[in-house]
DNA sequence: CTTTAGCACTCAGTTGTTATGAGTGCTAAT
DNA sequence: ATTAGCACTCATAACAACTGAGTGCTAAAG
């Protein structure tokens, strides 16, 4: 549906921009008085109705100026907005070499909402996204066993087990040693699946070390954190949105609490690659109509293994925030990239 | 200061239940007619006028009713208030037996903030609180080690170190028991001087390998996360609150972002037992003087760890939030015993 | 056919005025 | 010591009048 005349890419372009800019609702003098062409108030008048009437924009009563549409903010961020991009005008400036991955993702969130005014979110490799790259069982106290997991990112992961029986030094990594090889490389969904198998094969025979060592195995890997989430400058948003809609606000900051919702959305964005926008009412799932959320997959080894991105009123100003989001977004990928062919290749 | 006559005392605590149930200035006539004294309202109004004298009441206008001032507030919490203080109706459903010490502290902040619909707060045992149980060594790739280092108090803490030579998984091992024979029991503050005190000392003395132990042990306990703090429940402030004063709302935001604030004033708390109360300008931590803290310590082994605690309006209902942080606090004292005395021992 | 000047119209927001009433402080009577 | 009575204060609500930004429509100009 790019079938609008120049003219009117220009007003709906203008009306979008100032209106990000302003906060209020533009009337057709704002745009000839801020703009540059010799045209008069009443020709944009008739564009803008002609907006109106194909959706793009609205009026929040007769005698005020006109708001975009959630339709007309996707025209202007799909069709207007592209060709205008340019890179975050500051370097962005990493805190410290960050020491683990939690480290990283929070940073990251908080640079994002730093530097856009707006709520910065991070989410952590999915567990099915990950590679098996080693376990190593540490024995703690008798019958104590303590599982690290490291995966191919880089990422650690311990679990604390009790066990019925005591397990020697020997015995546990005769374990690890068993696992690392049979594993290393696979796909962690690949290694579950055939961990289950195993074990089938092997109640048949008896061989109990084994058993016990494809049973941690499991644990560890069942255990190993998914989906965890990282959000920081929440409060941007109080300060940011207008504050006629107090409801709207309250689910959002309940959707913020809820964090398994705002997963599952940063999910669904990780299904296509680049930056995504979902303006306004698109993404139901952040309980509110009245904010936006530019969010963008980081990758590892070629595949995308979570997001990152910003959240902001429907009226937050995209032209920074979607580079921003993308700069981010590749600055991870780089650092996971560099961690698995890091110092233990 | 409690040198008030038992009616001045009535009436305060009318003023101040009243106040908190409705929200509202409470007038004389409410407190007649709520109240069962056989007092005119003319009665009741000399003594407001007394009790506004010696600051526990104001107005926020002349033909407005009263309301409690902080000084209010807290002779109501430290005189009249303890009497009538009960356990909390319902028992306490913890979620499921947690898996570490971030689950549990999430919870018992998830709880608080469930139970009192105001926001609940949780800081983690403090490192210098902590005594040295064992420390092990796991070498993952030639020059990688990972440290895992386990506090009397059932925490797990990890660190990922490159080092400058390969170790043998004997070496490792001779570490580990060496640190673990040397420094088992001490608290953490006790073992870091000693080790840097040995440090000095092996300078002189070439013995490479007890150089690296007290290393690689200094550095794992100089990265334990300290000072982690668990909030849940924000947006039930929002709810709550009046809105009158936006820029104490969001400085309030702020504060519940810059975590660190919020850790200082549970820190604060946590030098005297038992629950503590911080009523509005109190606080000034919080960066706001609409709010009030509730909070509590909790135990290990006698002494207190950390703290956990509720954030509301001043106008919170201290009656039902008490009991509730009290409670909680002695749950979670419980679970950190259990564990110190668990099946490690 | 496109653009624009002109004009009547709409309606949110502001200002000003006027009740209304909850609540007070003070005084004098009980 | 208590309270009834009363004048007084002042936030709040309700109403009317005004203002002005902005619109849609029409008819003239380019």
């Amino acid at each position: 549906m790019d079938t609008l005349n120049n003219r009117s890419k220009y007003v709906l372009n203008s009306v979008v921009v100032y209106h990000i800019r302003l906060g209020v609702p533009i009337g057709s003098r704002t745009v000839t008085e801020l703009g540059e062409t010799g045209l008069s108030p009443a020709t944009i008048r008739n564009v803008m109705a002609d907006l109106e009437a194909l959706g793009y924009l609205t009026h929040p009563h007769t005698s005020a100026g006109r708001i975009p549409t959630d339709k007309g903010y996707r025209f202007y961020v799909d069709q207007l907005l592209h060709e205008m991009l340019e890179p975050p005008a500051r370097p962005i400036e990493w805190p410290k070499r960050p020491d683990g991955i939690a480290d990283v993702l929070q940073n990251a969130s908080r640079l994002l909402s730093d530097m856009t005014n707006y709520a910065g979110v991070a989410s952590a490799p999915r567990l099915v996204q990950r590679t098996f790259k080693q376990i190593e069982f540490v024995g703690l106290r008798p019958r104590q066993v303590l599982a690290v997991f490291v995966s191919e990112e880089g990422l650690l992961h311990q679990t604390l087990f009790e066990v019925d029986r005591d397990v020697t030094v020997n015995e546990l990594s005769a374990m690890s040693k068993y696992l690392n090889q049979r594993f290393a490389g696979l796909p962690l969904h690949t290694v579950k699946s055939q961990i289950l198998q195993e074990m089938q094969d092997v109640k048949e025979r008896y061989d109990s070390l084994l058993r016990q060592a494809l049973q941690l195995g499991k644990r560890a890997i069942d255990t190993a954190a998914d989906g965890e989430l990282y959000l920081e400058g929440a409060a941007n948003i109080l300060t940011q949105a207008n504050f006629d809609d107090f409801d709207e606000m309250k689910r959002l900051f309940k959707a913020f609490e809820e964090k398994y919702q705002l997963l599952k959305v940063l999910e669904h964005c990780a299904q296509t690659p680049g930056v995504q926008v979902y303006i306004g009412s698109e993404n139901s799932a952040l309980g509110t109509s009245i904010c936006s959320l530019v969010a963008s997959t980081y990758e590892c080894d070629g595949r995308p293994i979570g997001s990152v991105g910003v959240i902001g009123p429907t009226r937050m100003d995209y032209s920074t925030v979607i580079p921003v989001v993308q700069a981010i977004s590749q600055q991870l990928s780089h650092f996971f990239e560099e961690r698995r062919e890091g110092p233990g290749r």
